[in-house]
DNA sequence: AGTGGTAGCTCCGTGCCAGC
DNA sequence: GCTGGCACGGAGCTACCACT
């Protein structure tokens, strides 16, 4: 037997050798010179019906492409679509200072999510799926190029060059690291022009890292910031019978060899969650840095959003936050200690000693929490105010005795355990 | 699994200030 | 003017993490 017989009887169904098959999109398994690869061949239209999709012809060929539109009045978990919609302004450079700003008017907001054929890199990755999303009119429109065939990867890249054209600003999750390099690779791979260089890029993944890191954490319990948890916690989305990432690309590889295009359905609609849950929490996160300290939740919420502050040169409102964070009796012991911590550091580099010393005095007469067990965390920042008002005693104040019994004092404490200063989680 | 952005750490240079 | 100490910030390094 051949290999293209014996791959043929891999892909048919178990028992029925030579069995007519009424799969719809599927055709013969035939050989792809340009990749190697073994594939069946596919119907594409008859593909483009199963999914609801159109085929578009450019010059490179015939690519697939579905569309959906989210109306302005659905609602995504507690959000309406039409309050995600985020404009290009200061917010997005509070949350990431280093976003150049932007150097024409009235262009398009791109949201983009790949779905690849593994993580492994390289350019043996293929992304089979690229979805893109932009607001219009108020409604998001969703717009998926679906690859049905290796050999049809070019037509499919030039037709999303085409799509990203108006884009001013391009808005991912983790794409500084993974979507745009997989595109990148893939556009040169093909020497074709690479339409994303000159575009702005902003990745959500860092933002919200340093928003809601603790929280996820807590949520999660592996510890994570990803995209599901952010859009569960944030929106309240729930996602029943969602595709899992890993095997996203087993079905991929199942419908090349297969041209069943139907397990690829779920999948579809993977990606259209995360576009609409990226533009979701894209817009809480602009929101929150937009109206400051009135629209945290609690303590937690008030000290990150105070670091994003400070991070972006805004110190006024980081120490606002500081201050809210620092002043709640109810916030845990590793929040409080923080804030304070963050306060006095604050205040010291405004050369406002005093006040410096009486938040330094603040964090060294805190509880270390119920039940007398000592924080990890706030052990350290007490050492480290210490050693901070010791200082401040012996060549400020000219308290010399005072700054001796500091000093003892922090040779008492680092006897104990030495832990790393790490002030992040609660 | 591979990749790359980011936070946090240490080290070191620099500016500022006080004391002599 | 010199010296010493504090405080800050940049460079270089490491560890972590999210993507399918």
């Amino acid at each position: 037997m051949d290999l293209t017989s014996r791959l043929r009887s891999i892909v048919r169904p178990s028992g029925q050798p030579g069995a007519a098959d009424d799969t719809p999109g599927r055709r013969e398994l035939t050989y792809e010179p340009d990749t190697g690869r073994y594939e069946a061949t596919i119907d594409v239209d008859r593909v483009a019906n199963v999914l609801g999709g159109r085929v578009v012809a450019n010059a490179f060929g015939r690519a697939l492409v579905i569309d959906r539109r989210y109306e302005s009045d659905r609602y995504h978990g507690q959000w309406r679509i039409g309050d995600c919609e985020v404009c290009d302004g200061d917010g997005l450079r509070l949350l990431d200072p280093a976003l150049p700003s932007p150097d024409g008017i009235g262009e398009r907001t791109l949201f983009i999510d790949l779905e690849t054929t593994g993580l492994s890199g390289g350019a043996g990755m293929v992304a089979f799926l690229v979805g893109c999303g932009w607001f219009d009119m108020g409604a998001f429109q969703v717009r998926q190029f679906l690859l049905t065939s290796y050999s049809a990867e070019r037509a499919l890249l030039s037709a999303v060059a085409d799509c990203l054209e108006p884009t001013s600003l391009l808005v991912s999750y983790n794409g500084k690291t993974f979507d745009v390099p997989v595109m990148e690779t893939r556009w040169m791979f093909h020497r074709m022009p690479m339409p994303l260089e000159s575009v702005r890029h902003f990745d959500m993944l860092h933002p919200a890292r340093r928003l809601w890191r603790t929280r996820a954490a807590a949520d999660d319990g592996e510890g994570g910031c990803r995209l599901s948890t952010l859009e569960r916690l944030l929106c309240d989305v729930t996602r029943v019978g969602d595709v899992p990432g890993l095997e996203i690309p087993a079905r991929y590889f199942r419908f090349l060899r297969s041209g069943d295009a139907r397990p690829l359905e779920p999948v579809l609609e993977h990606n259209r969650i995360d576009l609409v849950s990226l533009a979701a929490v894209t817009a809480h996160a602009v929101r929150l840095v937009q109206e400051g300290i009135d629209r945290c939740r609690d303590a937690a919420d008030a000290l990150a959003l105070g670091k994003v502050f400070e991070k972006a040169g805004s110190l006024e409102r980081a120490m606002t936050c500081f201050e809210r964070a620092a002043d709640d009796q109810g916030a845990h012991v590793n929040v409080r200690g923080e804030a304070i911590y963050r306060l006095a550091l604050r205040l010291r580099r405004d050369r406002r000693f005093d006040a410096a010393a009486v938040q330094w005095r603040r964090l060294l007469d805190m509880k270390q929490g119920r039940f007398g067990r000592r924080s990890a965390l706030l052990g350290p920042l007490r050492q480290l105010a210490v050693e901070a008002l010791a200082i401040h005693h012996e060549h400020r104040e000219r308290d010399y005795e005072g700054a001796r019994e500091l000093t003892l004092r922090l040779l008492d404490e680092r006897d104990g355990p030495d832990v790393r200063v790490r002030p992040e989680r609660a």
